[in-house]
DNA sequence: ATGCCTCGACTATCGAGA
């Protein structure tokens, strides 16, 4: 692995709803795209038939916690991975949405948080549940002062500038105040929204749904997030949305979003 | 209003997704 000489390092999230039936679409953009680290969700597979060889054969390693039809999460890296943890602390684990793993001195956590429909359901109660359980993680993981990205499929429409009309989705459970107030929680920890850091347009989408040519319409929400610590944001260099594979064939309703962080080693360099 | 598509589990429809 060349470390030297390397300035950034690029991290991206990418929910690519089912990766056997996205693989070829997942190799072509790790092709175009470049990444060092790639945090997958729905892969929707059991670990033994992630397709781990192919990915491999583009210089990733892969660590996978599957769960067979739902759910499901994986991380790409090709610098190696460390300490890893499967699970979010602080209660039952119903479904695989959460992997944590350290690569080189940052420390990476994937989330697919419960979508959370419909509204006052058992759904809509995990939901906020499992977000108070990520806040008290996300709050630990500060405590040692060591960069950490909070990437992954959150299921939450920070604000109405991040929808192609908040009104359709009222009483949806990706939008409710509530849920807002829940995610700005872990901000307020001292997270940043690496996307929102570089990027004031407003009316930029992370998804569209299949039906009603959402995609062809521009009709998205934002709901893929990179939430960076005070030492990761410290070393955001760029970030953005990548929209080339939402218009291939064949692609998942999701697509990724990035960011650049300064590699390590220019962080060592002494004034 | 939720399912205008897509997926996996199954083999004919159906739950889930957001």
């Amino acid at each position: 692995m060349p470390k030297c000489g390397l300035k950034f390092v690029k991290f991206a999230t990418w929910n690519v709803n089912s990766i056997r039936a996205r693989i070829s679409n997942v190799l072509s953009w790790l092709r175009a795209a470049n990444p060092n680290v790639v945090m997958l969700q729905e892969i929707k597979v059991v670990d033994e038939c992630f397709p781990r060889l192919k990915i491999q054969e583009l210089g990733y390693q892969c660590i996978v916690h599957g769960q067979k039809g739902y759910n499901g999460v994986a991380i790409l890296s090709n610098r190696g991975f460390g300490d890893v943890l499967p699970y979010l602390p602080g209660g039952k684990e119903e479904d695989a949405r959460y992997l944590e793993a350290t690569i080189d001195d940052v420390r990476v956590v994937n989330i697919y948080l419960p979508n959370g429909n419909p509204a006052n359901s058992e759904k809509y109660i995990y939901k906020l549940s499992w977000m108070k359980r990520l806040k008290m993680r996300a709050k630990e993981l500060l405590i040692d002062e060591m960069p950490v990205i909070l990437g992954g499929d959150y299921n939450v429409i920070p604000t109405d500038d991040d929808v192609y009309d908040h009104n359709e989705l009222q009483g949806n459970a990706v939008i409710k105040p509530e849920i807002r107030a829940a995610f700005r929680e872990i901000l307020w920890l001292g997270y940043t929204d690496a996307f929102r850091a570089k990027n004031p347009t407003k009316h930029r989408y992370s998804y569209w749904d299949y039906s009603g040519r959402a995609w062809q319409n521009n009709r998205g929400f934002l709901i893929d997030h990179l939430l960076l610590s005070p030492q990761a944001a410290d070393r955001l260099e760029d970030a953005g949305i990548d929209t080339n594979p939402r218009g291939q064939k064949k692609a998942s309703d999701h697509t990724p979003v990035w960011c650049t962080l300064a590699d390590r080693s220019m962080t060592k360099i002494m004034p």
